[in-house]
DNA sequence: CTTGTTGTCAACCATCCGGTTAAATAAGGG
DNA sequence: CCCTTATTTAACCGGATGGTTGACAACAAG
């Protein structure tokens, strides 16, 4: 009981962002668009370049929350950072959502060709598969 | 300010499912994704279903842990469960992955057609737009 | 040089996440 | 019945995540 509270005392988050931490770059991607308030800020620089303030303004949270946001974006590639006097303005990576895509692409069979027939097969073959595998 | 956290504690991983927790469909989809062993899973199970066993095998991972990883995967609604024996196989579940490929093919402009004229033309109509709303 | 604006950094906190081990449950087969 | 096999549940642990507040850095303009 105790003990938990103890167990942190000198390690804050900004610093052990260092010891531990590899995280593949697809996983970085998904990660990232994980959080509505992420995807909405993605959505919002689909219309344009846009300041961390102008960005926060639509969401009910501290200007570090959104700043925070921004730099998991950032890391996973999805966005990059500008600077313009005191404004970091932030922009869409173009690039950053392809690796996604071409994953999910390997995937596509499995939803969009005639599935309605294709998940009976998948159901037969699994059946056949492991049947000879256990036992 | 924000009274908006309701703040239980003593309630672990398992028993405090119920309480909070209202992740939006997509977000769930995009967390389930943002593991390896999680995207291996799936993987593995376009050769066909599989028990929880036979997933765990090539994962140096308890068969609890496994267990985890496929109740992600079940609640995001990329796979669903069977029953057989004393066996639950998984199976991949085809329209799972729908909803992230229809998000992101909203996106698909930003990468896809000819995207190093986009890419001029997107930091051009940028510096446009908040040039004026900003001030 | 001071002041206001914009953004980040640092420390903190509660919850979530991914793993563990140990015990419980489910089902089949002597 | 008991035993074995397959899987889940429970409790726990430490690091990651998503938020907060307060201090500070950078720049523009009086």
């Amino acid at each position: 009981m105790v003990d938990n509270k103890i167990r942190q005392l000198h390690l804050t988050d900004q610093f052990n962002t260092k010891p531990v931490m590899q995280t593949d770059p697809l996983s970085a991607k998904f990660a990232a668009l994980a959080d509505p308030t992420r995807r909405a800020i993605l959505a919002r620089l689909t219309e344009g370049e846009c300041s961390v303030g102008d960005l926060a303004e639509p969401f009910d949270m501290s200007l570090p929350a959104v700043s925070k946001h921004l730099k998991v974006l950032e890391k996973a590639g999805l966005i990059s950072r500008g600077k313009e006097a005191q404004w970091r303005p932030a922009r869409l990576e173009p690039m950053g959502l392809k690796g996604m895509a071409e994953w999910l692409e390997h995937y596509r069979r499995y939803w969009d060709q005639s599935f309605d027939r294709l998940e009976d097969y998948l159901r037969k073959i699994q059946k056949g598969n492991d049947d000879g595998e256990r036992s």
